[in-house]
DNA sequence: TTCTCCTTATTACTCCGACTTAATAGGCGC
DNA sequence: GCGCCTATTAAGTCGGAGTAATAAGGAGAA
């Protein structure tokens, strides 16, 4: 059963590829990325219940103490819920953290779903262009230098390179830190790293459309004018397009 | 040290009243909660590093086994960061995962911070009325009779009963169902929970000043008439003027 | 001197096996 | 048939031993 306490030292290079994981995550870590994407993917309906955790942590060759903590994790982010003699069972969908980076990140692991995506650019339309009115109305001079160089970046470098979509971030970045709301930018951020994660398709399956440089400046020329009005409706355009990249270049 | 195990069978009752920790709530639990209010109130500060595990775990009289089950709840919310040599140190507030329900629900448990409490208010006035708005294009039959029959509930019970506020409650769920977007739900339904406790120091604080009900009634024409615009301002009505009473209650 | 490389010591990480607690299912008495 | 009580089962907790990774300090070379 246990083959990895009594081959550790001597049989790792013929079964085992050096490291059975990915470097850097810890096992108890990549545990929970498996069961994670297991469970956001649907393999796992809500109500159903895993196996014991002896049974668990024996089927996947790691010790009870490292599946536990995985559990953890994952109930920590509303995944699922560990109760005596009931075993562990899948919570229904609305007590998942669906806004948890993790939880966002397992979401786009596999093939998104669509439903799943246009509720977060939903989302995203409201809170965006409320983000971009608070920064017009609360920038200060040091965080329109650093959208000024970033859009300038973004113009000199492409977004085909990555150069250029660090400065894309950036950019947003400056935005979101100016609204002085620590609640909007972490909920920006979230959102803002799962979409890229479909952008990632985007690229994939057609040269970009489209230049989005300005766009972008007009943002920059609301929120540098302190015009809170022009800003929210620049945004929006913004959101908007990306919303309607992304929707051609997903399935069906 | 650990008189746990050992007076587990016999000297119960004289050391120990029964349960060391809160009922149902599992010990890693209570470990978790307690560092989790910890460094939200800033007695750990983002960068410091906490005692090592056994130190920790033999000053908390636990196992190293359960605190470092906590500890995963911690590095799952983003409060916290282990890594071999390095030891355990806190993460800079704008990693931790704001939104998390239990991190709001630290962040209540003593004197929450007045700025946090404005920015998810402002974050709370932005994502509300497009929710209503939501909720007014698309709500189907049997939201509307609940939304209708909630409301008639508020009417006969006040805010000041506990099935009053039971009311209040499925009204705002009912709205939230019926955006369709469980992204929105999700994080409406965590801020709205957090603002409640807020409340609790509201109530105690003063009687009521005024009468929600006339608010509420006009969100809910605005939804039932299918009208986006009067269920958008209607709301704001509603979260304006809740932030009102919640400035009052804070101190200074 | 300054930089790079290597050694070392510290710390988290992982595993194991036993015991404890709690919740459910099924039997027992009423 | 109803409620209590016991037995079972799975999670929870514990202690300790051994592993792996990395930050820090020292040795050697440029």
């Amino acid at each position: 059963m246990t083959d990895r306490g009594d081959t550790g030292a001597d049989g790792k290079a013929a079964a085992t590829p050096r490291t059975p994981r990915g470097t850097g995550r810890r096992l108890h870590g990549a545990i929970a990325h498996k069961l994670g994407t297991a469970i956001v993917s649907g393999e796992y309906a809500p109500g159903d219940i895993l196996s014991s955790e002896v049974d668990f942590s024996e089927a996947l060759d790691v010790s009870r103490g490292a599946y536990r903590e995985a559990i953890q994790v994952l109930a920590a982010k509303g995944l699922v819920e560990s109760r005596p003699k009931a075993g562990t069972r899948v919570l229904p969908r609305l007590r998942w953290n669906l806004l948890d980076p993790d939880v966002l990140a397992w979401a786009f692991a596999g093939e998104p779903d669509k439903g799943f995506v246009r509720n977060l650019f939903e989302l995203r339309a409201v809170v965006e262009p409320a983000a971009a009115r608070f920064a017009a109305e609360r920038r200060d001079r040091e965080e329109l230098r650093i959208m000024k160089d970033s859009l300038a970046a973004m113009r000199r470098h492409t977004l085909a390179t990555e150069a250029g979509r660090a400065a894309d971030r950036d950019f947003h970045d400056a935005i979101l830190r100016a609204t002085r709301n620590e609640a909007m930018i972490v909920l920006s951020a979230s959102i803002g790293a799962a979409v890229s994660w479909t952008t990632q398709y985007k690229q994939r399956a057609r040269a970009l459309p489209r230049n989005p440089i300005p766009d972008h400046a007009k943002v920059y020329d609301a929120i540098a004018a302190g015009d809170g009005d022009a800003a929210d409706a620049a945004m929006r355009v913004l959101v908007d397009l990306a919303f309607e990249d992304t929707r051609f270049a997903m399935p069906e």
